[in-house]
DNA sequence: ACTAATGTTTAGCTTTGCCTAAAATTATAA
DNA sequence: TTATAATTTTAGGCAAAGCTAAACATTAGT
């Protein structure tokens, strides 16, 4: 698995759970900021190493091979953003980047032990779920704050967005993943909500409040 | 800086200290396992980079510039064996494969926190020294176990060769950083010894002192 | 000093991963 | 149902980093 490989069997990955279908050339080279061209020719030498399934015109669906390939891209990414945050003190905007380049340092063994070493965990600093060796993904019963009605209480599990500038959003909010949300109260006209995050009370926009997980045990 | 190039500043660097001169061509292709034509090509990039001052047929010397990015490289690697080793709990024959990937890791945040959470360590897991943010080298005051006569005691501090092999052989020898080995006995002839390392006595060939350091306080 | 051996560079090719432009296919909409 | 639009693929190239074979320089041996 070369570098490119393992950066597009990830995006492909995240694309297929994401639109529940194949994945369209268009699609990936949005998402990979490149060329249509580009992808096409990626996908036909992917498709030799029975990584997934191409039809010319019809986009692309990773096999199993592919997926579990994929899935373990995705562990080592979160791993590392684990490590970054738990043990270096990043903070959780700063992450991903530097993820992005240590997800393809290649053995086995160092991260069977840097798993270890962070005690297991099965969440990264946004919330999303570390699959395990096998590839697979143990997904969390969390809703979204959105969809929260007034007096319910959850806490916060992760960001369903997360780029730099909401995370830093968030942490301006003092939300973290933790954090105990009360929903005061909502507004249908436009989605927002009054809040209580922690010991501050506050309005969130639909847009904010969307991209918020919350568990609501 | 690209990984390849990375690989070959750190592999001149090296070279240049070794022989105290220029670095030939034919040297080059050796170590990094490559043709000399493949090393005429890069050095002539990383001359154009002003990396190096490459003369036809008269090899190649670092600049300044090409020092302390080659510095920077050893830096990488060193601190992220001391991570293997002290935080994952590597061998110290294991960690070497592993740290040629991440010392190309590309963060100067990354790095400062490494070296932070490591407390600063100046010797990497082998005994060499991790050169600081702007490449200086501080080298330790240190002699080989061979240089060593009759009833002279020496702490470990390191090993000129570090393959798995001798590495190995250290460890069945319960020999490390640190141990306490003091000489029984030298035979002129081969330079074979008799050491007491640690609670254990026994020989060592010429081949084996010469190839670890110990430090006579 | 000249020739042979050794060391180094150049020329020309390969593979990977990307690009643009043009051709082919599929989707949309009048 | 056709023409137009959007999507996708192919053709042809480029840069990086490697290779082999051939040419060129240096060094060494006689
Ligand atoms: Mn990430
Ligand atoms: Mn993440
Ligand atoms: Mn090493
Ligand atoms: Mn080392």
């Amino acid at each position: 698995m070369t570098l490119a490989e393992e950066n597009y069997l990830k995006t492909i990955f995240h694309l297929e759970r994401k639109l529940k279908s194949e994945v369209s050339t268009n699609a990936l080279a949005e998402r990979m900021q490149t060329r249509a061209s580009s992808v096409t020719d990626m996908m036909q030498k992917l498709a030799d190493k029975k990584m997934l399934v191409y039809k010319k015109y019809k986009g692309v669906q990773l096999t199993e091979k592919g997926k579990k390939a994929a899935a373990y891209v995705v562990r080592k990414h979160r791993l590392w953003e684990v490590f970054l945050v738990d043990k270096l003190n990043f903070h959780w905007d700063e992450v991903h980047e530097i993820a992005e380049q240590m997800e393809h340092i290649n053995s086995v063994e160092l991260i069977k032990r840097l798993d270890a070493f962070l005690g297991h965990p099965d969440f990264d600093p946004h919330g999303d779920p570390i699959p395990d060796k096998d590839g697979n993904i143990k997904k969390a019963e969390k809703r979204l704050l959105s969809e929260l009605i007034k007096n319910q209480i959850g806490i916060c599990v992760g960001v369903k967005e997360s780029s730099p500038e909401y995370l830093q959003y968030l942490d301006k909010k003092k939300i973290s993943i933790g954090t105990k949300i009360n929903v005061l109260g909502k507004e249908f006209f436009d989605g927002s909500m009054m809040i209580q995050a922690g010991r501050d009370q506050f309005f969130v926009s639909k847009q904010i409040a969307e991209n918020l997980y919350v568990q609501t045990n």
